[in-house]
Parts: structure tokens; C-alpha cells; sequence
DNA sequence: AACGCGTGGCT
DNA sequence: TAGCCAAGCGT
């Protein structure tokens, strides 16, 4: 139950990690997707189709995300057999919409081959597995002596060893750091301890070090500049977009239509719009459109305003494809075209 | 090597 | 309110 075995002879990160450990065994978040501490190896599965749900997303947006998922597609041949559509339209709203797009990729990749890879340098040829991913999965999966580097280890490290670097430049020292940290024994359970410690203890703005099993080893606390690292490049302002959105619909239909594969919301359902994703189209149907009000919305790289404008679905649209009323669910589109919904629904939102 | 790519919660 | 940040990847 203690971090004492197998424990590096190298000093500092032997010590480390075996602190860390014994601090995961009473103290690991219970989340959906994870194991008790001391589970050798997790159905690899579940640990990738976690993995990729959590690039970049928080823990309490994933959630619902994997349970649904899981339920309805229980494993990744039962995935990679989905309809492309419904898997989309299961992602939507968690954004990010290419991980939905290589989700089905590597499924059926997966699938073909007969099952997961089970080295990191076999993982990290799947679509949408990358160098974070891949070694999570080998650690956590396979038990692999893998170093695991996401947002949560690379605060970490910078604190544990005062590294003054700005991000993102100062990434590969921070690898070569935490590496020197990663076990032989446990990977797994190392690499989702500094996750965890990352996220509920050494968090960004105040860390909590009166409480931190590693404020011994930690060269930033020691020097009182925890809180500031670690240091980042400044960043560039967000600029703003306008647009428009129209929403044509009749008491039986509603005119949509599916996004290009790549690009801005690629390959998601949408209803037909321009002027701020680089198109430039007339509406969809000549018709007295009816303005209904303006949905902002804050992408990574810009900030968007979209006129909502509505009129009768009737004629011939020009673009898009007319759906009923009972085969819509405002659930399989984005949050984006949820807020669109929202202000052009006749009855406040719901189909 | 930068940049494009969603969304929601917290301060 | 406006900014910051989250279990990154592909090009």
C-alpha cells in the first residue's frame, strides 16, 4: 500500500515518487474511467477513449461525456462499427471536433489490427494520439515506465525544480525533468498522482503547499515564488468576428447542414451561416428574415458575434438540408449552434 | 515552429 | 466583465 518498493537508487526521484505515491494511495480523485491505486493495468479502452475526452477539457465537462459513451459503445469494436454521424452527434457540445473525427480513425484502425498497440512508440502512430496520450496509455494501460507531460506535470516540475523558463519554449527541459522522476514501479499510478496533485493541490493560481506531500523536495516554495511558475510567453490579444446565422424553420422542419471535414467546427451539424469562419455566402432562401438577436461566443483564437436572423421554411433552399422537427435534437449540435437555438426556437429552446 | 482548433468554470 | 486555464494534436 506504500510507495517503498522498487523505488529508483538515483536519490531525489526515487523519493519523490515514492512520496507522491504513498500520497495517491490515500488521497486518488475516484473518477469513472480509473482504477483503485495499486491496479496494475486498466482496460486500455477505456483509459484511451478517457484519454483523448480529457486533451485540453476538464475533468467535470468529461464526465457525463465518457459515461454515455461507455454505456453505448462499450468497446472499441463496438465504437469503430458506429455510425459516424451519431458518434458526432455523441461528441457534440465537448468540442474540439477533429478528437471526434480521429476518435472514429483510430477505432476502427484499432479494431483492424485486433486491439491496442502496447508500447507508446505503437500508440503514438493512431490518429489523435500524440506524445501525452500515448505515454498515458502505455503507463496506465500497459504498465509501461512512460513520462507522462500535460499542463498539471509541467507546473509541477517547474516548482519542484524552480525552472525560471517561460512556456512554451521551456517544454523539453520540463520532459527531461520530469523523466528523471518517472518510476519503474507503478508509471501508471505516478503519472495520474502528478495529474492529481496538479489539479487539486499544486493548482495555477494559489497553490495549497501547506498540504503538499512534495514541499521538501519543492525548489519554488523553498524560494517563495511558487505561484509564479511556471512563467509564460505573453500572449496575443483575441480579435473579434462578426457574422450571421439563419434559422429557417416551418412548424414540421428546420433547415441545417453539415460542415466541411476540416476546418472551424469541422464535420459538425450546423445551421447555414457567414461572414466570420472565412465563407462568405447570401442566405440560404430569399425570404423577409426576421432578426432575432446576437450570440456571442469566445473560441480559443477569437471572439465571435453571430446575428441570429429566422424566416419561413419554405421553396427551395439554395444550401443545407431540410430535417423534421421530430428527428432534430438541438443536443447533437454545438454549443455554438445550441446558443443559435436557443434565441430562434419559437418556444425557448427545445425542439 | 507557430498556429488553428471549443467550451465552461473560476477569479 | 474579461482573462485565464484545462489529462494536446495535426499541420
Amino acid at each position: 500500500m506504500t510507495g517503498d518498493a522498487n523505488l529508483r537508487d538515483d536519490g531525489t526521484g526515487g523519493a519523490i515518487a515514492a512520496a507522491l505515491l504513498d500520497w495517491y494511495d490515500r488521497h486518488a480523485r475516484d473518477l469513472p474511467w480509473r482504477a483503485p491505486p495499486g491496479t496494475p493495468a486498466m482496460d486500455p479502452y477505456r483509459v484511451w477513449l478517457s484519454e483523448v475526452m480529457l486533451q485540453q477539457t476538464t475533468v467535470a465537462a468529461v464526465r457525463g461525456y465518457f459515461e454515455r459513451f461507455t454505456a453505448r459503445w462499450p468497446t472499441v469494436q463496438a465504437l469503430a462499427a458506429a455510425d459516424e454521424a451519431e458518434v458526432m452527434a455523441a461528441w457534440a457540445g465537448l468540442g474540439y471536433y477533429a478528437r471526434a473525427r480521429n476518435l472514429i480513425a483510430c477505432a476502427r484502425a484499432v479494431a483492424a489490427a485486433g486491439g491496442f498497440p502496447t508500447t507508446r512508440e505503437g500508440l503514438a502512430v493512431l490518429p489523435g494520439v500524440g506524445p501525452y496520450t500515448s505515454a498515458a496509455i502505455a503507463a496506465i494501460a500497459f504498465d509501461r515506465p512512460e513520462t507522462v507531460v500535460d499542463g498539471n506535470v509541467e507546473r509541477v516540475v517547474a516548482r519542484l525544480f524552480a525552472v525560471q523558463t517561460p512556456l512554451p519554449g521551456a517544454k523539453r527541459e520540463l520532459t527531461a525533468l520530469a523523466a528523471t522522476l518517472t518510476p519503474t514501479h507503478r508509471p501508471g499510478d505516478f503519472a495520474q498522482a502528478m495529474m492529481d496533485l496538479g489539479a487539486t493541490i499544486c493548482t495555477p493560481r494559489s497553490p495549497a503547499c501547506g498540504i503538499c506531500p512534495l514541499i521538501h523536495a519543492c525548489a519554488a516554495r523553498a524560494a517563495g515564488i511558487a505561484a509564479e511558475l511556471p512563467r509564460r510567453a505573453p500572449k496575443t490579444a483575441r480579435p473579434r468576428r462578426e457574422g450571421v446565422a439563419w434559422v429557417a424553420l416551418s412548424p414540421e422542419a428546420v433547415l441545417l447542414e453539415r460542415r466541411p471535414q476540416r476546418g472551424l467546427l469541422g464535420g459538425t451539424l450546423a445551421f447555414p451561416s457567414s461572414g466570420w469562419d472565412g465563407s462568405d455566402h447570401p442566405p440560404p432562401l430569399a425570404a423577409d428574415w426576421d432578426e432575432r438577436g446576437e450570440v456571442r461566443h469566445v473560441f480559443t483564437h477569437f471572439e465571435l458575434r453571430l446575428r441570429v436572423l429566422t424566416a419561413p421554411l419554405a421553396g427551395n433552399p439554395a444550401r443545407g438540408e431540410i430535417v423534421p422537427r421530430d428527428g432534430f435534437d438541438p443536443g447533437a449540435l454545438t454549443g455554438l449552434m445550441r446558443k443559435v437555438w436557443a434565441l430562434a426556437a419559437p418556444e425557448g429552446g427545445d425542439a
